[in-house]
DNA sequence: ATGGCAATCCCCCGGGCGGGGGATTTTTGA
DNA sequence: TCAAAAATCCCCCGCCCGGGGGATTGCCAT
């Protein structure tokens, strides 16, 4: 339903030999991944890491063109593999591959060197032809302002700091001391934040709020 | 790091036929699995879903023996999949596969009717031997109790269902009407969720369950 | 400078929330 | 087998929440 949509995928320039490399820490999307894009004659080798550091190790020795990065790892986290090899080595595409598409993630992918971004929802085809785009140098983002810009509600600053309060159990009452102002204005608040939410009660809204990426989970 | 430790698992009488239903909303993951257990001789026939819905609608006309359910889906939830499929089709083993275990996520899984209990992390040798195991009647679960049972609140099945409606917005009464019990059921049940949660009101509660990854960001 | 928006403060009021009791039955696990 | 936990239902009650009105001060953009 929310795939990326793809961009026009210009014409290759033959099926080269293309590099590539797996770094995912689930053994199933691993496998998977191999078994799945082996098949393909494009693809000179492929090589597979199961944490960052494997990834990273495996740039050296394995000198990769293309890399499909998972975001989502346990301990080692995506966005700093994604940030110790781009600086590394500029030249390798980073695909990355992630399960749940923020616009606020993809921008931020997109800043820290990445040539792609797609979601595990994708059918094989189209990751097919988004790794043999990026080994040609394009750039495979969705298309993140058009469809949903608008239902990224904007909230001011003063009703984000409202709505983490709310998340710690704070009343009105207390929420109005902690901020020093009144507790009617509080209320005031708590209401425009219903409003651009689209929600109906403080519990409503503090869920809105982690789904559209307003509150951090990393406490 | 945190792979299920495997019971011994018992010779099989044969490699027998066995009809297998993945369920999974990413289709990498999907076409991985099904390529990768395809080659597989042991296997007859090797169906996918990539919903809840679809997943109960194969059941009806597939007939599998086992199933490869994941947890976390977007829209449609696994553990609602789980329920649904086990209560209708007792006879099908299903083996859950997840990306994140946690301690009450597996005894909640193991109490709705799973005959299996996998991380994403696990090899292919591991995961084909899993499934022969449950085809064959076995119970395939992590080691769980060991060191850090304390970390995260136990909540049942109820609990954890009332609390995902509360970040949906519900009230008391709509609850009630929703799960078929009454409101003062469903008081009870918030009561009880702000005690093991350590938590005073709805909003609280919401905020630690997406902090203690009891209710999922992804979607 | 005039309209729009954020931020502040105020009032009313009904209904639901949260905390305090307790009780029963079924399921689970030891 | 038997006790603990889960799941169900019920009562009382104070008070905060949520929805409905406004009003005032700034700031900014055209």
């Amino acid at each position: 339903m929310n795939d990326p949509v793809m961009p026009t995928i210009p014409a290759m320039s033959a099926s080269q030999s293309i590099r590539l490399l797996i770094i995912d820490d689930h053994a199933v999307v691993r496998e998977g991944l191999e078994a799945m894009l082996g098949v393909d004659p494009c693809f000179a080798d492929i090589a597979t890491a199961a944490s960052t550091d494997e990834g990273v190790q495996c740039c050296e020795e394995f000198h990769p063109d293309v890399i499909l990065l998972d975001l989502r790892m346990p301990e080692c986290d995506g966005f700093s593999a994604l940030e110790i090899i781009h600086r590394q080595w500029p030249e390798i595409r980073i695909l990355v591959l992630s399960a749940g598409a923020t616009a606020a993630e993809v921008k931020l992918v997109k800043r820290n060197g990445a040539s792609g971004y797609l979601s595990k929802s994708v059918d094989r085809a189209t990751l097919l032809a988004a790794i043999r785009a990026v080994a040609a140098g394009e750039m495979i983002f969705p298309r993140e302002p058009a469809p949903k810009a608008g239902d990224a509600p904007q909230l001011s600053a003063r009703e984000l700091e409202v709505l983490r309060h709310l998340g710690r159990g704070l009343s009105s009452q207390e929420l109005g001391v902690v901020l020093g102002i009144s507790p009617e204005t509080v209320k005031s608040h708590v209401k425009a934040i219903f409003h651009k939410l689209a929600v109906t009660d403080r519990a409503e809204a503090v869920s809105r709020a982690y789904e559209l990426g307003l509150l951090a989970v990393d406490r």
